[in-house]
DNA sequence: AATGAATGAGGTTTCATTCAT
DNA sequence: GATGAATGAAACCTCATTCAT
């Protein structure tokens, strides 16, 4: 995807555009323009406007998966607990870096597309597949609780998804920015902890070793 | 809103649209099209197709806010908790009973728009407003754990928005249909659950109430 | 095809920009312009530049193929000779009198396209046949020498479609105005004779009739 | 013309292109796609678009007139007729050899063009007067009967044209292969009748001759 | 209140050509 | 001689809106 410098540049302006205003908020014209790049390019370069949402997408998400398959091969090796820790770390990461690329493509994601359907079928199957592998290993090792699975990976599901898809509301109403390190930090530690009081059977150790580890005190 | 006929026929139209294509996708032609109108109407009782998008969006939003407000007023006369049950419980069904709009709504908010920002300082910000107090109020009775309140509003409203923004993701991932009863009965209770264990102090005793009231057993 | 003034007016302006600069060779600009009316209505009425073509041939056709039925429905009435001289001299009639739509259609129908294979099936078949049909009618009545139907069909389309697909060939090598009434008038005595000589089989008295009736003298 | 190997691919790609879907219906792109050659040479060997239709349209009317002139020349040693036959069959002959070019060259003379008037002048006066000459010269001799020479020759063209103007037709329409050689044969025969019947005077003689030489039965 | 013809701006894409390599 | 990225013009079409009726 990083050919050439115009393409990349076509493909920066596109995510920036796309990210504030969605895909068919933004003109192609607008895209070639703060690209400072003809605009006949986009049709050269991607087959058109289309073609270049396709790409975008498919970029997201295999870098996504990929970052999903790098820890579960390790499953056999280490815990089903801190496979499922490092997933979402890396996950938090990887929107963190490509949080334009990251609220765009799961706003997009929600409309009643061809292209979404196959997006889908084709990357969030199998991240699900993924999850549900790595719950039930723990679940059989006695280290998860035996719990509905699939509401479990759709609850985590959602709490990765939601401040990179929801940023301005974040700023907006709780005057919090997403992509600060800081927030990732803190954010990763309310997952964290939600692995150890939902996921875990251990929690109630962990719990009454004096202090909740999270939100310990009541804040703004 | 449901002055005439013809009027609340483009709204529906309108809604059905929005919610599959997204404002931007939509053509006012389709929506006069699909609700057998003349095209001209919509700029005639809308102002324009920018028109129509902000009634419907306030009208969402009025209506989510009037249900919060209606229980936060019984705040003097019922415990923190029970308030803050029956105001989910509220919008769970306001969502379900409008899913198309509310699904819409949610997408929309994510833009980068002027609207959008107008949305936040009215509506959300008063959202907001409601919930930090119900939370304190339970806190200073005791009632609640010491949290940072911003944090678990946001987890809150992550956890509502949800089922209504990615209803295709939960259909086609987890072949949840999130419009039936049974899943809005399912997804009360974890949330009701999540008011227990992450709210409430005392869900430590319900816990030891021999089973947990949710996720008894491993499924599918 | 007569509805508004506007429609009828891109219609004309069509017909005579395709005629000389084929329907490839012509932008809706220039049709729009030609006409003076709005670029978008070319759409708006027809569907796109493709729907204009197909209605501007279909029309064409239409009224060419009701030329031959209007004297075939006397096939029983009237002689075989008759029948195709009355077909003949309408179908001259008609060409003249749509010389520029004549011209366009018959250089189009040159094309591989599907509309025009769905031409030759839709409209071209049924001249054939009804041409058919008189000729072995002439044959079984005597009237007719007997001969290889379809070549003969075949040499009298090629007849009847020279002048008004090649007029500036004519004009400029010939210096014959195939638009004329003088023209007309020769060229079917042409085709008259032509009917004499090749199909009848009485054609022999006629020629001894002193003088052949066609081309008495040598001309520039 | 045969100069690299690179160009003579351009050549064929475009007469097949144009061929099917005419000068204007053809891109660049897809004719350097289909020559598997590199875009830019188009211009660069034929200096654009234009050039190439030129040099394709004058190659064909350069064979063909040294077709007619080849004969021509020999008009002193041989009888006008013999001449005049001899012109046909080359004439279908040189058609039938590039019959994709000639489709194309036939419509393309079809348009209002410079190009064309060009054409007309360049070429086809000189075709008429080498067939005037030649039918002047028979009638002189009285081989040829007197009749005037403009119609006949324009008559001729018609049906020297019309098999490589409309092969679809002939094939949709008649399931006649114009680029068959049993039609050529079947053609030529019907084109030398037509010069006993039509132009010379001895026709009568040959009719009696016992069978007529063409179309002997009905057929299909 | 409702219609539908008409508009002008702007959408995406394709075109033939050029230019540096 | 050959390449392919890049260009600007122009292609067709769709858009939301207006206006006379």
């Amino acid at each position: 995807m990083e050919e050439s410098i115009t393409k990349q540049k076509v493909i920066e302006a596109a995510i920036a555009l796309f990210n504030s205003k969605g895909y068919n908020g933004t003109s192609v014209r607008e895209i070639a323009y703060k690209a400072k790049v003809n605009i006949s390019l986009i049709s050269y370069y991607f087959g058109g406007k289309q073609g270049l949402l396709e790409d975008l997408i498919a970029a997201f998400f295999e870098g996504y998966v990929a970052e999903i398959e790098s820890s579960y091969q390790r499953l056999e090796t280490i815990s089903a607990k801190k496979c499922l820790q490092e997933i979402i770390l890396k996950l938090l990461s990887y929107q963190q870096n490509h949080h334009h690329l990251a609220r765009f493509v799961h706003r997009e994601i929600t409309l009643d597309t061809i292209l979404v359907r196959e997006v889908m079928t084709t990357y969030l199957r199998k991240e699900k597949y993924y999850f549900k592998e790595i719950l039930v290993r723990g679940s059989i090792q006695n280290e998860f609780k035996k719990q509905p699975v699939d509401y479990v990976i759709m609850q985590l599901k959602g709490m990765l998804i939601m401040p990179y898809l929801h940023p301005q509301y974040l700023n907006e109403v709780y005057y919090i920015n997403a992509y600060e390190e800081y927030f990732k930090e803190r954010y990763t530690k309310l997952l964290m902890d939600w692995i150890d009081f939902f996921i875990c059977r251990t929690h109630g150790i962990k719990k009454q070793d004096g202090m909740p580890s999270f939100f310990p005190v009541l804040s703004s």
